[in-house]
DNA sequence: TGTACATCAGTGAACGCGCGTTCACTGATGTAC
DNA sequence: TGTACATCAGTGAACGCGCGTTCACTGATGTAC
């Protein structure tokens, strides 16, 4: 890691993880190049080598985000199938990864058109739709429609309410993931995804206190 | 507005206003004071007169917001009482009001101490808490658990899952204007709101499309 | 195994810029008498 | 109605700082022969 030599081995990996630090304890307002070539003990031209510029990280960044939440929500249809624990990995991947996850939704700090980028976010938005489709009924699973992606009307055959309960499971993860990071929740104490698992309850069937 | 005056009149006013525009193009990170100066005619020391700093600034733009929030939620509730509408209220206040509601949610960004903005964030968790309970059933509208606010126990007598389905609605609406703002759905081309409006409509009882 | 050369990663000095902050100031407004 | 004075809002010059960017450079690595 901090071998002494001329040439770093990795120091692309080393900048993102400096980002990732700095970050959490600044947001990505405060980041700058200087800053993490420091962090990563390397001379302060040697950022623009990798990422060109601010932008080019954070796309970076973003597009690792992707990558991996995708491959979380993955991971969890495998393992149990249930769209529930969906969005409970959905909310457990924003806590645990806050600073890829502050970055992925916010396009204003991205290259537009970064095509990695695209196809991580692509990946995230399938995994999604898919888990969505299974179990708002089995229908079939067209096209999908990730975050910005295509069309948004999809192939809807058999289960009419997809789209809307997706929407629905998605916003709520994705806003409870958001609201207890920016604090606003009262802290329960409870682990996030435990207190997230309660809460998606109610969009099940039978839900409602009333 | 623009009186060539010595004393502005309202420049407190004017660059709220000015900070509005600026977050609006560019987000709060590249808020400068020195800019809102320029935006509003006068000299680049004069911002400090009133806000002391940008946190100060920013502070005072997010408790306007939960101010303006707070009020649009009571007067939802006033004019149809529907639990729904609150949710689409809430979702067309984070839309017509880009700039405040993405300050509301950055505390990164306040004076973490703020009496004003304490007091705004509380009456807005009130407006949510009430009508979380009004709707969950009749209970009782206790001491409300507002966003950071109180102990997040509440009250808790009749309407045994209050907290979770006003949390549920919460974080719905939350994440569908999070993610509409993000530009992360697929673009319908349809008002905000009334898609807001089919989303939230999965937490009543019978929804579900399967 | 050895030498020559191209490529690539990182260096470090230099630059110009916009920023926040300070400070002595000046013009306007309000109040006391 | 008039004068004196205190208070407050905004000015403008000056400063130091961290930033991104440029550029000629140097050290390491890989490949051809």
């Amino acid at each position: 890691m901090a071998k002494p030599t001329y040439h770093h081995g990795d120091l692309r990996r080393a900048l993102m993880s400096a980002a990732v630090a700095s970050i959490e304890e600044a947001g990505p307002a405060a980041l700058s190049l200087r800053d993490l070539a420091r962090r990563a003990g390397v001379s302060h031209a040697a950022p623009a080598h990798h990422f060109g510029d601010k932008a080019g990280l954070l796309t970076a960044l973003a597009a690792e985000g992707y990558e991996l939440l995708a491959a979380d929500l993955v991971a969890s249809r495998a393992t149990n199938g249930s769209f529930l624990e969906l969005g409970v990995t959905y909310v457990r991947f924003a806590v645990s990864h806050r600073a890829h996850f502050e970055v992925m939704f916010r396009p204003d700090l991205h290259r537009p058109d970064d095509p990695d980028l695209a196809v991580a976010r692509r990946r995230t938005g399938d995994a999604l739709y898919a888990g969505a489709a299974e179990w708002s009924d089995a229908g079939p699973v067209g096209a999908g429609h990730g975050p910005a992606g295509a069309a948004g009307e999809g192939v809807r055959t058999a289960g009419e309410g997809v789209r809307e309960a997706g929407l629905a499971a998605w916003s709520l993860a994705h806003g409870f993931a958001a609201l207890w990071l920016s604090g606003s929740l009262p802290d329960s104490g409870t682990d996030p995804g435990d207190s997230a698992r309660a809460v998606l309850r109610q969009l099940e069937p039978g839900a409602e206190g009333a």
